[in-house]
DNA sequence: GCAGTTCTTACGGACCGCTGACGGATGCCG
DNA sequence: CGGCATCCGTCAGCGGTCCGTAAGAACTGC
């Protein structure tokens, strides 16, 4: 099949591993990239925007680490490691900068294919689910990810509490919630004044209500405590 | 139409062909400059830096692969050579030597026509590939393979740090971040010091915000972190 | 009308982010 | 090798925001 699953960067400084990387890499569809240092790796990365990297720890000038760090600055690249045995400590380093997956040298190169493979579909279902989540509800609009609200198009300044509150009745909407849980579950509180979740409600209420005197959103439920009503 | 579709430099010692080639590549829709003689190539294309070049291979004084030769010591510049019949050591030297496509006289004009096209789009989607990309957003520019960037057409002097941190943000724009996250993404550090990020953002404000005390671009999120906004 | 519950307002302190300054590290130039 | 400039991380002070609490008023259900 010549249909090419992906571009591979495929960074190490020895050129007989990174023949034998290309060559089974290439067997398995992809397309191949070939630098041996770090500054290459990464004028390589910024002109070719490939989809998976493959990047020594030992490398000649900025070193491996380093490169990944850099990489995951602007680039949500799956990137695979490769390590000589015993370098426990770079191999940790590597998992927390963002390294997909490490394989140690030395390695079999159908082993490196497949898991290139591997982290690739990883990768590739992650992304397909990562898009910001909106959350609406009749004129309100609520992004959680940017942490901002409008209300009939005008953004609202809500306050940290505030915003969380919101968010969590906007997910748990038409259930009631006792002051007590709504510490709980949005305080991360398991004992407190439950008259702080009233003031909050209060406040929130000024923010999202149209007549905060006669809410229709934030519903009371009397002697028990809140509940999300649909503001549509 | 007269809309020009590209500047075309053609170089050959025969006026008759040089004539004909002209009509065709003007019915073609290009801007369309003659030369007789290697000298005159070169100096010519110094001073109209030409999208493309039709080089003959023989030529008085210096002949047409010393002329491709010293071309691509500079430039990037598609060449579709003219060889003739039986000249295939020259093909392949020409082709060695970078010329991207060539033409066996005695050609038809219209297909040395078709060829300039193809090749000039070719060279087109390859070069928009590999530019390094650009970030930009209101009036700022930043090229990410240079490692440079510009505010309203003056170049900005930014640290590595700011730079990265600048990259980061122009990469996840509409996104809050903590501190702690952005010195894990940023930084590459699992735990320091919050104030830090603090501190540099504030001097990337100082940098690409009109008025840093007022900030546009980089929006503060209260009790979480920061935000990147368009600067539009 | 009474008791329990919720609403409203006010306030002080805690928290947070901004700022300016400083010392150490690093790299460059003489 | 020594001096200088740059960059970086830290810190303390300050000013503003936000939050939790309390206390009185208004309301609900009985």
């Amino acid at each position: 099949m010549g249909e090419t699953t992906g571009r591979v960067l495929v960074v190490d400084d020895d050129v007989t591993v990174r023949d034998v990387v290309r060559r089974y890499l290439e067997l398995a569809g992809y397309e191949v990239e070939l630098v041996g240092d770090g500054e290459s790796a990464l004028r390589r990365f910024a002109e070719r925007e490939p989809d998976l990297v493959v990047l020594d720890l030992m490398l000649p000038g900025v070193d491996g680490l380093e490169v990944c760090r850099r990489l995951r600055v602007r680039s949500a690249v799956p990137v695979v490691m490769l390590t000589a045995l015993g370098e426990e400590e770079d191999r940790i380093a590597g998992l927390q900068l963002g390294a997909d997956d490490y394989v140690t040298k030395p390695f079999s190169p159908r082993e490196l294919a497949l898991r290139v493979t591997s982290v690739l579909r990883r990768s590739r279902v992650a992304a397909a689910r990562s898009s910001s989540p909106m959350l609406t509800d009749g004129g309100l609009r609520v992004d959680v990810g940017a942490r901002s609200a409008w209300l009939d198009g005008r953004e609202l300044s809500l306050t940290t509490r505030e915003f969380d509150l919101l968010v969590f009745f906007l997910t748990n909407r038409g259930t009631a919630f006792s002051r007590t849980e709504l510490l709980s579950r949005v305080w991360g509180w398991e004992f407190g004044d439950q008259s702080t979740v009233t003031v909050h409600v209060r406040r929130l209420r000024e923010k999202v209500e149209t007549d905060s005197a006669r809410p229709v959103r934030i519903a009371t439920v009397w002697g028990v405590g809140y509940r999300y009503d649909g503001g549509a």
